[in-house]
DNA sequence: TGCATAGTCAAGTAATTACTTGACTATGCC
DNA sequence: GGCATAGTCAAGTAATTACTTGACTATGCA
């Protein structure tokens, strides 16, 4: 319950970078290696790693060395708390929305005698 | 277009605070003042405003000014884009787990005669 | 008028972030 | 063995972030 908000922290931060989503991106259509994830972007490959090693800490990405190179994976489940804050978010304020409508309906249909 | 990354990196941002996020919870409720927002939050008033204005600065919160109070709503649909990429991600990478797994299938059909 | 409330503004600061470079350690392959 | 590739590690740095404090400016109201 309290890593509950540090993960989301750390997802959300994870996802505020624009070379991190990008990785993100790529990892959709398939694993790559450290230094796949690299080569479009221009920086070096030890920023790569400190990227890599963010969207490790919150379950985003995971990675597993064979041989001499680092494959990573994409695990979007790890994304689904950060999608599901925004979502029940959205809910609660259309909700409320509409328990406000239905009073001002209420309200109309008093003093208007629905015209 | 390009601003779109832009209003990416700062959504995220600014849901990567617990702060910032319990504003917004509360804002759900019904507009605040400040003030309101500031009240649970150990922070000094001039932090809680320099939060809103980061809130406000990717359009998840809009403000007004009445007499000597800031009103705060939330304006959920500003957190749509955020939603929508995590949603995007998870859908690609299971439309391509479905395609690997149909050629597992296919595979497994011609190799094993589906025991 | 005068005082409390609500917020604003400008600095200042400690911690964090997003890098870089350079030296180093496997691993793969001829 | 020897050399290139792939990554790792440790510092160092500039910019950004999340605050603070203190002085200031409305506004509301008795």
């Amino acid at each position: 319950m309290l890593n509950q908000t540090i993960d989301l922290d750390r997802t959300f931060q994870a996802l505020a970078d624009k070379s991190r989503r990008s990785m993100v991106e790529r990892l959709t259509l398939g694993a790559a290696s450290v230094s796949e994830l690299a080569r479009p972007l221009s920086m070096s490959l030890a920023a790569v790693v400190q990227h890599v090693q963010i969207l490790e800490a919150c379950g985003v990405v995971k990675t597993e060395k064979v041989g001499r190179t680092r494959m990573c994976r994409i695990e979007p489940a790890a994304m689904t708390r950060a999608e599901q804050w925004i979502t029940d978010r959205r809910r609660a304020w259309e909700a409320r929305l509409d328990r406000l409508g239905d009073v001002l309906d209420a309200q109309t249909t008093i003093t208007e005698e629905k015209p």
